[in-house]
DNA sequence: ACAATATACCTTGTAATACAAAGTATTTAT
DNA sequence: ATAAATACTTTGTATTACAAGGTATATTGT
C-alpha cells in the first residue's frame, strides 16, 4: 500500500473502531470484516493491525472484552469488547475533532484565494 | 495538544502543503500562515514540524527550493519553494486517495447497520 | 473422509513522522 | 531601544499501522 494511504488511516482506525462498538459489542474479526465492507475496502485493515489496537484501547479503558460463546455447537469462544462509559465519551470527543479538522483541510484543498 | 489531533494531522499536512505549492510558490513560514489561517487553527502546526516536512518532500524530488529576495529593503532571502512535475502528480493522487478514505469513514460513521 | 479455505486470536520487529524544544539571525512594531 | 514577529535549522522522542510470522478451530467443497 502507498504510504500516504497508511499515514491516512492513521489515527481514523480507532475512530472507526469506537464507532462500531458503540452499536454493538462486537469480537475482534467482526469488526475487521465491518471496517473492510462498510468502508467499501477503503478503510480496510489486517487482523495484526486491529488487535495491537484492541489492546492499546483496553489499556486506557476505553473498551472492555469478555470471552463468550453464543452457538452451541461452537467449543471455543471469541473474544468479545464493548465501550465503557469514558470510551463513549472518547468517541464523541474524536468525532468532533475529526470534523473539525476534516473542514479545516477541505478549506484548503477547496478554496483559493486570489491575490 | 491531544494525541488523536495529532494522529488525524499526520498524513493530511502533506496533501495540504502540496495543494498550497500547486497554487504558489511560496516560502516556508508562508505556508505555516496559510494553513492556519485558511484552515481556521484547525490543522495548525508549528515550524519545526513544516521544515522538515519540506526537506523530505525535496528529497523526494515532489519539490524544488531556491533563494530569492523579492524586497530592495530586505538584505536576507527567503526559501521559496515549488511543485516539480512529479509533486504535482503526488498532489493529485493523494487528494484522490485521500476523499476515498474519508468517504469509506463516512460510511462507517454514518450507516447503522440493523440487524 | 479429506482437503482447502476461512475464521479467530496472538506476537515481534520496523519504518515513518508530527511534535517539543532548542538554537540563530533578521525584520518590524511600539 | 526593546519587544515581538519573522524565518530558518536541528536533535531527540513517542506513537503506530503494517508485514510477517505463529497457533488453533470452524466451515465449505469434493
Amino acid at each position: 500500500m502507498e504510504d500516504f494511504k497508511k499515514q491516512f488511516k492513521k489515527g481514523v482506525i480507532e475512530l472507526a473502531i469506537l464507532k462500531l462498538l458503540s452499536e454493538e459489542n462486537q469480537y475482534g474479526y467482526s469488526i475487521i470484516q465491518q471496517i473492510n465492507t462498510r468502508s467499501r475496502e477503503q478503510l480496510a485493515i489486517k487482523d495484526g493491525t486491529l488487535y495491537p489496537i484492541l489492546y492499546r484501547l483496553e489499556d486506557k479503558k476505553f473498551i472492555e472484552s469478555y470471552w463468550y460463546t453464543e452457538d452451541e455447537g461452537r467449543s471455543k469462544p471469541r473474544k468479545y469488547y464493548s465501550l465503557t462509559e469514558i470510551g463513549k465519551e472518547r468517541y464523541l470527543r474524536m468525532l468532533k475533532d475529526y470534523i473539525e479538522i476534516e473542514e479545516g483541510l477541505r478549506e484548503i484543498l477547496q478554496s483559493y484565494e486570489v491575490k
